[in-house]
DNA sequence: TCCATATCTTACGTTAACGGTAGATTCAGT
DNA sequence: ACTGAATCTACCGTTAACGTAAGATATGGA
């Protein structure tokens, strides 16, 4: 016979929490067989769908986008051509990925710049008008890096 | 006389809200001044400052965090070696972002994998164990894409 | 001055994703 | 059979980031 698992040994083992596991479930993410006295019990394959859950989830996606995956097979249960449709989820999901992939690259270089500047930084306790820290902003850092907005502007 | 805008015409020209504005004002990441009647005025500095907060919440930051690269300047305004408790500041953010963008990259490359395998149906209806399917899965498949699980695996 | 908007403050409502608690029931070892 | 630990259901609480609505005031053009 297959392993079970009970709820609270799921969540050692994934590093959870038995509240969060009973939540995917009401949300319909899940869907552990139980005993005759009613104690969920969680299969392999249900912790390793639950581990997908967990990491999407990480990574940003609402619990409402998770269940648009799962419910793929469904949709490409009706025939040929929704098979395509499908791929085009998917293909959105590839998408969004790629968008905040590409922010994420923009602000490391700006953090970067940012860092650079804050660097050369020796301390001084002047306005940040003033000209005698080499870190202290010109207008020129304030606009080519949107971060030093943040730091320098310290009294907008 | 520089320019200054109201706080409908900022909303318009970043693509937010009034409410928005205002709320980050509330939480203090934004100090815009008061004509003799109250009716809040933005400099430019202003808008772009808020322009980089918004990129910021694009990017999964929450606000508390923003607030704490915007409070970088008080910390550097104490002394040399704070200089490098911001640098460590903006160093712990960059590991931020390396470890989301590595979390990105798998994923994009699961829901690749994911897709080629969608791909290859030709819209079967049988259970997910049936072999007329080239796409439906072995348990290989699942264990090596994740994402799998949570497609095939309908009924856990 | 008059009036249509726009803005102001105050305050309660909302949503997602859980956390925490109570009181009852089940499990598993002895 | 007994018992301590784990689990169950049901329900209320929480936090962040706003939304929404009310009633009062400000703005700016004819």
């Amino acid at each position: 016979m297959a392993i079970e698992y009970k709820i609270g040994e799921v969540a050692d083992l994934l590093g959870t929490t038995i509240r969060t596991i009973r939540y995917y479930e009401e949300e319909g993410l899940l869907r552990p067989s139980r005993t005759d006295g009613g104690t969920r019990l969680y299969s392999e394959r249900h912790v390793s769908r639950l581990k997908s859950i967990l990491h999407l989830v990480e990574n940003g996606f609402s619990l409402e986008s998770i269940r648009l995956i799962g419910s793929v097979r469904e949709t490409c249960k009706t025939g040929d051509e929704s098979s395509r449709k499908v791929s085009a989820q998917l293909d959105g999901k590839l998408k969004e990925i790629a968008a905040r992939a590409h922010e994420l690259e923009r602000l490391k270089k700006e953090i970067t710049q940012a860092k650079a500047v804050v660097g050369k930084c020796r301390g001084c306790r002047n306005k940040p008008t003033s000209k005698g820290c080499p870190a202290c902003p010109a207008k020129t850092h304030a606009n080519s890096v949107e971060l030093l907005n943040l730091i320098w502007d310290q009294d907008s």
